[in-house]
DNA sequence: TAAACATGCTTTGTGCGCAAAGTATATTTA
DNA sequence: TAAATATACTTTGCGCACAAAGCATGTTTA
């Protein structure tokens, strides 16, 4: 016994771990110009499809939990991108709205997709091969 | 202008992301029996497969930077797995070795590995797709 | 309608992940 | 061989990621 060797390049696991931190080593330079992170800017695109909604919306979207995002919308709304309004509705929940500037930020960012698009080069077939195995594995886990 | 929708299920940054920390999270709780976290658990196979070796070499194997090396096995040292001595062919480096603790890990968290594989149902072609797919990224990014 | 429970979000604490700067040792170059 | 450069690692600072506990507001139930 012992004497199994792993081997990290067929593990699923460390293969999408190792992958994603440098996709997204790889954005963050870019990001930083317009003063984002990566999962700041996440929490922005899913507030420029879909404006006004409640934190609990945006875990659904982005798969982060409700702590996590309170600092990262925090932050948003530090450098003015945003604004958390008490619900009127329902006391305990708060509503996202996109400021003026942060509305202004979607064109401005609109180049970086882009420039990664072509960085990485991987065929349309393997896009959706990657995609679709992602949204598998994460459909199991929920 | 400001008029596309973000797709975040077509999004390769976003699908190995949200994918990895699902599968992270999934294995936090087995590796807390063990007291370890996943890239705690990873330095270990590592050091499973080859002992004895510069922090650099782990850096490699890795994909993890000297900072990040440096806190996470002074954890895996504190818990009595691993010891870092300093080099004698080289006064800047230093070699990590296993403890007996260290090695004994191995078998004890064996057994981890089989039950994620059964519980995320991947065929072998998808298992092999994602990992090459992953592996064509991190060759794209250094 | 009071008590029990659920929900939406925040707080706290731990451990990454990484850039940037720092330290010590080694190697190369002038 | 002294100065310049490179290498191996550590330190610092910031922002996640997440579990667990907490708080306020809703909803359901006895």
């Amino acid at each position: 016994m012992s004497t199994k060797e792993f081997d990290f390049s067929e593990m699923v696991c460390f293969s999408l771990y190792s992958a994603s931190n440098a996709m997204i080593r790889d954005y963050s330079p870019k990001l930083r110009e317009y003063d984002l992170t990566y999962p700041q800017f996440l929490v922005m695109m899913s507030l420029w499809n879909n404006d006004s909604v409640y934190i609990k919306a945006l875990t659904e979207q982005t798969y982060l939990d409700a702590g996590t995002l309170t600092q990262v919308l925090k932050r948003l709304e530090g450098k003015g991108l945003i604004k958390r309004n008490k619900s009127l509705v329902d006391e305990r929940a708060k509503t996202i709205v996109l400021t003026k500037t942060g509305l202004s930020l979607k064109d401005k960012t609109s180049h970086i997709f882009d420039k990664m698009e072509c960085k990485i080069k991987l065929s349309a077939d393997e896009q959706k091969a990657i995609t679709s195995i992602c949204s598998k594995i994460l459909l199991q886990l929920r």
